[in-house]
DNA sequence: TCCTTTATGCTCAGCTTGAGTATAAAGAGC
DNA sequence: GCTCTTTATACTCAAGCTGAGCATAAAGGA
């Protein structure tokens, strides 16, 4: 009757230790290997994975609750702060499993965890994030890869669109979404830019499932708009199993949102902290740097911090006063809802 | 072995009419009906519920497309801007059906429809959404409900508690959530508030579900810090089958939300249109008044309406004119990255 | 013509933001 | 000790944005 279905949870587990961003990845075998002609990671027979389990409908009473138990027994890690992401739920997001039957919907989740720590079963390591998205690091310099690799091949993208308006359509998508041709960098803008590289071709991902798909259903013809140059196809950035990077890009892009709200950070960082490391941990989050003294006085004006009166002898320089968090700001923040125009408070308009 | 799974769409569905934020809903059988002493919507047989549709895993390519699918089916309607809200995975959403077997998860989505529309099959109706949350509705003025109901019973739940620290606890969130005793109302935290009183006991599902709980399962005990008074609780707004208003509520903050940063309220309005217009929709969404010289300057200098030369005779006093929306502003939208302190653009730090 | 109603333009003070300048406090090298 | 380097932190200043209101314009009706 119907088709079988898993719900599977996966997680995106963040730290930033040392002012890299790092994600929690298990191995997974990669079972596009089995067949011929394959793009196959760095690694060979492996595959970088966001830490995933199945829903177990019986004895998980809550989704959240089931990703929080396996983490804990797959990782030794207990989840703090924890947020739903997104459900993803295309079809042939798994081509590779299941072919003959069960249809996986995964939930995925946005984790914060305090500090890198050790942990137990699986072959999980933490890892930059960058790595899978080099022209999301904008904290030194624009990242070269931007203009050596992907501006080009995006060009040649565009290029190869029959129709003009759609030329100019995707020309302009693509200005928008990587800050070209005059456009600013919106650094929210994670997982458009990844879904952009993908359609083009110019991840692993894309030539990975295009294979895949057409083994598994070889009748159908996928028509996308302009088809990349089959010739030098760049693979731009760490490749991950199934659509994790898709999810990955989803979370970067929502805490990156999330941070300018809501007091986030500071799950990430140890109780007490010099404003420069908060600003540190912002920074490597952002993908941008900050003005440092703007930055100390939003913080501290918003309320967010309060000095502890100790101080960090270790900045090299003259010693930082140690903050902490002050968590009376989240009963606090009265007005989170900046934007409406001129909302009027008393009513008598 | 697993057991059985299913993956329903729910689909808060929203359009504006004069002034009247809407929400498509269609009758649901009580099943709780068949239950003693067992509360019973207003209509008798039949609770509101958010038209509900099932995943066909094997024929719906993605969720989305099989939320559009079953939606024109069903009510005639094509969405157009379609968002995904929340995966409701939680045990016992659904007490009613599926006792034996199957576990409901259901993924919502939100929806906005460019004024009512006819439809077709099945028994649907738009209702004002503040009848489900009266206490949502502040244009006019602070709604009376807060003061004459939700305050004193609140007050009473929080008196409940045994303990000082739970009791100051809880008094702090009640305060913060409905803005009393000198906080803010904040018009986001719909779902807060639902939930608040969900936990307290004074929304109709709260009883119904207790009910159906403990009749499922005979032993289980569950225990809420403070319990609601017994006596006399009262049933605040319009109930709703299942946990679908606690979907609407998420829709609804969500919306609050997004109106803010994204321009989605044209997605509600027709093709041209008077700044009052768009103003009264904005407001009806937010439930609060706005300034009219200031929300029309930041319309017009966000460049996102373009005057049309006409004008609009129908106002009751000098005519307006009448605009249409900037779809370019899409792509304009250079720096929608409000928040970061001070991003430096120049990256010459 | 006057009054009412809505539309629209303009002002003004207070606050926030972006970008600096200036000073303080530590350690290292002499 | 003094000087240099390094980082921390305080303070300034102009530009722009926000909240609130005043003033004028253009319609219809008494």
């Amino acid at each position: 009757m119907t088709t079988p279905l898993v719900i599977g949870l996966n997680a995106a587990i963040v730290a930033v230790t040392q002012e890299v961003p790092r994600i929690l990845t298990v191995k997974r075998p990669d079972h596009s290997l089995a067949l011929p002609g394959e793009m196959v990671s760095e690694d060979g027979a492996f595959l970088d994975a966001l830490p995933f389990g199945p829903l177990d409908a019986r004895a998980d009473p809550t989704l959240e609750l089931g990703l929080r138990g396996w983490v804990r027994e797959q990782t030794g890690i207990e989840l703090g702060y924890v947020e739903q992401l997104y459900t993803f739920g295309d079809r042939n997001r798994d081509p590779e499993e299941h072919e003959g039957g069960a249809r996986v919907i995964s939930v995925a989740y946005l984790a914060l965890v305090r500090e890198r720590q050790l942990f137990g079963a699986a072959e999980a390591s933490w890892r930059d994030w960058y790595g899978y998205f080099p022209w999301e690091d904008w904290r030194l310099t624009r990242p070269s890869i931007i203009d050596r690799e992907i501006a080009p091949s995006l060009a040649q993208w565009v290029a190869a669109a029959s129709q003009p308006a759609t030329r100019r359509r995707c020309q302009e998508r693509v200005d928008i979404v990587f800050g070209l041709n005059g456009a600013a960098w919106d650094e929210e803008r994670v997982l458009e830019r990844y879904e952009l590289l993908y359609e083009a071709g110019f991840v692993a991902e894309k030539a990975r499932d295009r294979m895949l798909r057409t083994k598994l259903q070889p009748g159908s013809q996928n028509r996308h708009s302009p088809s990349p140059s089959q010739t030098e196809t760049p693979s731009l950035g760490r490749p991950m199993a199934l659509d994790h990077r898709r999810i990955l890009a989803t979370a970067l892009g929502r805490l990156r949102g999330k941070i300018k709200y809501r007091p986030v950070v500071f799950e990430l960082l140890s109780s007490t902290f010099t404003l420069l490391q908060l600003q540190r941990v912002v920074e490597a989050l952002a993908g941008v740097r900050l003005h440092k003294q703007n930055f100390r006085r939003l913080v501290e004006k918003g309320g967010l911090v309060e000095r502890t009166g100790q101080f960090d002898p270790e900045t090299g320089g003259r010693p930082a006063e140690l903050f902490r968090f002050r968590r009376e700001v989240l009963r606090e923040r009265l007005a989170p809802g900046v934007g409406l125009p001129g909302a009027i408070r008393s009513l008598e308009s």
